[in-house]
DNA sequence: CGCACCTCTGCTCAGATGAGCAACAATGCC
DNA sequence: GGCATTGTTGCTCATCTGAGCAGAGGTGCG
C-alpha cells in the first residue's frame, strides 16, 4: 500500500474508531468514497495498526486458544487474558477462576473427578461456586498428608470441591513421598488406600496442575524434598512436577527409584485418560507447561496468555 | 448490569471482535437474541471492556484533542498517540512530525510565520516536506546566534523550513540574552535589527516551543545561562522559558531585568497574536506545557498523549 | 502501437447493525 | 393488593457496511 494511502487509513481509523463517525461521514471529511473508507479501514486492520483489546479479568483469548487446539492436538484450551494483570498472583487467580467456569461448563458432569493438590488446586476449588455442579465425587489421586505445618491444605481442596457440588470427597490418606519403598508398598495394600487409588485410577475427569523444578516446589515446602535433591533432579533433565512425579522435558520420569516411592496414579494413567485438564500459569512455568502438553499428559489445558504464547512460540521453531 | 450480563458481555466481546462472529451467531452460541447481543456489546464499551488502540507513530487521539479544545479555549490541539513508544525522543520526533503536518495544512498559508529556535523546532524543520507551502518568509522571534560550537543550528532551523517552503528566511543576528542592557538598547536600535523585530512583531502566525527550567535547558547549553542562574530562577517560581523568557505558572515573566536583557519579541505579543503554535513534548515539560496553555499564550498545542492527560487532569482539580 | 494483464474505483445488493418503540416484567410505594 | 415507576425485551425500520462485480486506468511486453 502507498504511503499516502497508508497515512489515510490511520486519520480513517481515528475518526471511525475513536470518534464513532460513519464510513460515509468520514469520506466527506478525507474527500473519499465511502468504499474506500472501507478500503482504508480493512487495510489498517489487516496491518495491525488496530488493536483491540478486552481487559477484563474473565476475559479469553479464543483465536490463541484455536491456535493452540490445532498446534498441540488438545482437545480444548482455555486461555485468559493478561492485559492489565501486575502480579503473577493475579493472572493465577485469574486461570484458578476460568479453570472453576470451566469445570462448571463440563458435560457430562463427571461422576468422580480426580483431583491433585497445591496452590493452583487450592485456589480452583476457592472460585468454584456453591451448588457448581450436582453431586461429585472428588477423588484425590496423589498422596499428601503435609509433613508440616501446611496439614490439610491438600485435604481441604479436595472436601471445599465436593462440598460446593453437594458431592462427597474420597481422601487419599498418605504421605506424597515415602521415604523407604517398603513402607509405601505396605500402605498401598492397605484396603483402604488401595480402594482410593482404584477409585482415581477409575475416575472419569481429572483436574491438576504442575510445579516447575525449583526451591519454590510445593514438594519443598510441604518437607518431602530438599533443595538440594531438587538440584540433582534438574540436573537429570527435571523441569517440573505432575501429581508429584518429576519428568524431563519428553515427559519421561526423571528418577524411576523416587518415582517408585510416590503415592497416587502414575504418569501413564493420566496419559491414556480421555479426559485431563491441567491448570498451569506463571511466567515461571513455561518449561513444565510445554512438557505437560508435548507429551500428552493433558486433553485440556486452561492457561494464562503469556504461557500460551510461549507454547506456541516452541511449535515454530520444533 | 448485573454480574450475570458482565459476563457475558465479556463472552460476547469475544466472539465479536477477536472470532469476527456476527451479532447473530453470537446470539445463537450464547442462546440470546441478536439485540440482546448487541446492547451487550455497547455496555461492554461503555464500560471500558473494550480497549481499541491506533498503533501508529502518525495517529493522533482526537477524543483528548477534543476534550483540551474544550477545557481550555484553545482554537486547535494536535494529540499524538503515545501507544508504543519506548523513548522520549521517539514522542518527540512524532510530535515534530504532527507540527510538520499542521503547519502544511495550514488554510489560509501564512506569508511571514515567525518561529523561535530549539531542538524541537529544529525537528519539525527536517519533517517539513520540500514544497510543504508556495513561498513563506520566515522570521526569527528571538535572539539565538550561540555563544559556542552549536552555532547555527538556530539559523538552520529557519532556513530549512523556508527553503523547504520555497521561501525566504529572516534571520535576527544577535544573541539571544546580553550580559549588558545597554549593549542590547544598542542592538536594537540597529537599523538591521529593529526591521527584523518589527517584521517578527507583525508575523501573521508563530510557532515555537518551550523548555523545562533546568539543568539540560537550551539557554545553559548554549552558555547563555549558568545552571546556578537557573536555579535562581527556579527558586523564584519559573517552570520554564518561552522565546527565551522565563515564566512562572501564572505566566508572568520571572527575572524583568533578565527579560529586559532579552532579545526578541515579547510574552505579550504571542498572547495577543492571532494564531500561535506551541509544539511541546516530553515527559519533563508537563509543567511549562501547563504554565503555557492556561495563559493564553498560545492558540495551537502540539503535543503528546501524555501530557495532554496531564494538563487534562489538573483541569478537573482547579 | 496494440494487446493482455493487473490494480483500482465506484457500483449493486444483501446482510449486519443501531435507534426507537410498544409491550412486558420487576420493583417499590402506598 | 393496587398502582405507578423503572428497567428490560423483542420488534420494525432505517442506516451502515462488506462482498462481489464490471469497467476505467495504468503497465509491461511483443
Amino acid at each position: 500500500m502507498s504511503d499516502i494511502d497508508e497515512l489515510l487509513s490511520i486519520r480513517a481509523a481515528e475518526l471511525y474508531y475513536e470518534e464513532n463517525q460513519t464510513q460515509d461521514e468520514i469520506g466527506v471529511i478525507l474527500r473519499l468514497t465511502r468504499w474506500k473508507v472501507g478500503r482504508l479501514l480493512a487495510s489498517a486492520k489487516a496491518n495491525g495498526f488496530i488493536r483491540i483489546e478486552i481487559v477484563h479479568p474473565r476475559a479469553r483469548r479464543l483465536p490463541i486458544e484455536r491456535r493452540l487446539r490445532e498446534s498441540t492436538g488438545l482437545t480444548d484450551a482455555i486461555v485468559v487474558s493478561s492485559a492489565g494483570v501486575s502480579s503473577d498472583a493475579e493472572l493465577q487467580s485469574r486461570t484458578a477462576q476460568a479453570a472453576a467456569d470451566y469445570l462448571t461448563s463440563l458435560r457430562p458432569i463427571p461422576r468422580t473427578l480426580g483431583i491433585s493438590w497445591g496452590r493452583t488446586l487450592h485456589d480452583v476449588s476457592l472460585h468454584l461456586k456453591q451448588g457448581w455442579a450436582p453431586g461429585v465425587n472428588v477423588v484425590q489421586i496423589n498422596g499428601g498428608v503435609s509433613l508440616n505445618q501446611r496439614t490439610g491444605t491438600a485435604a481441604s481442596t479436595a472436601v471445599t470441591i465436593a462440598h460446593k457440588a453437594d458431592g462427597s470427597a474420597t481422601l487419599l490418606p498418605s504421605p506424597a513421598i515415602f521415604e523407604r519403598l517398603e513402607t509405601k508398598q505396605a500402605m498401598e495394600a492397605d484396603r483402604t488406600v488401595a480402594g482410593v487409588l482404584a477409585l482415581a485410577r477409575n475416575a472419569q475427569a481429572y483436574v491438576f496442575s504442575a510445579g516447575q523444578a525449583d526451591a519454590n516446589s510445593a514438594l519443598v515446602d510441604s518437607g518431602y524434598l530438599t533443595v538440594e535433591q531438587i538440584d540433582e533432579l534438574v540436573s537429570r533433565g527435571a523441569v517440573g512436577d505432575v501429581v508429584g512425579r518429576y519428568i524431563d522435558a519428553n515427559g519421561r520420569i526423571v528418577d524411576p527409584e523416587l518415582n517408585e516411592r510416590t503415592v497416587g496414579i502414575q504418569i501413564d494413567q493420566l496419559r491414556r485418560a480421555p479426559l485431563t485438564i491441567a491448570v498451569i500459569s506463571g511466567n515461571n512455568k513455561h518449561a513444565i507447561a510445554r512438557a505437560v502438553v508435548r507429551n500428552g499428559l493433558c486433553t485440556v489445558l486452561v492457561t494464562d496468555e503469556d504461557t500460551a504464547n510461549a507454547l506456541l512460540q516452541e511449535k515454530d521453531t520444533p
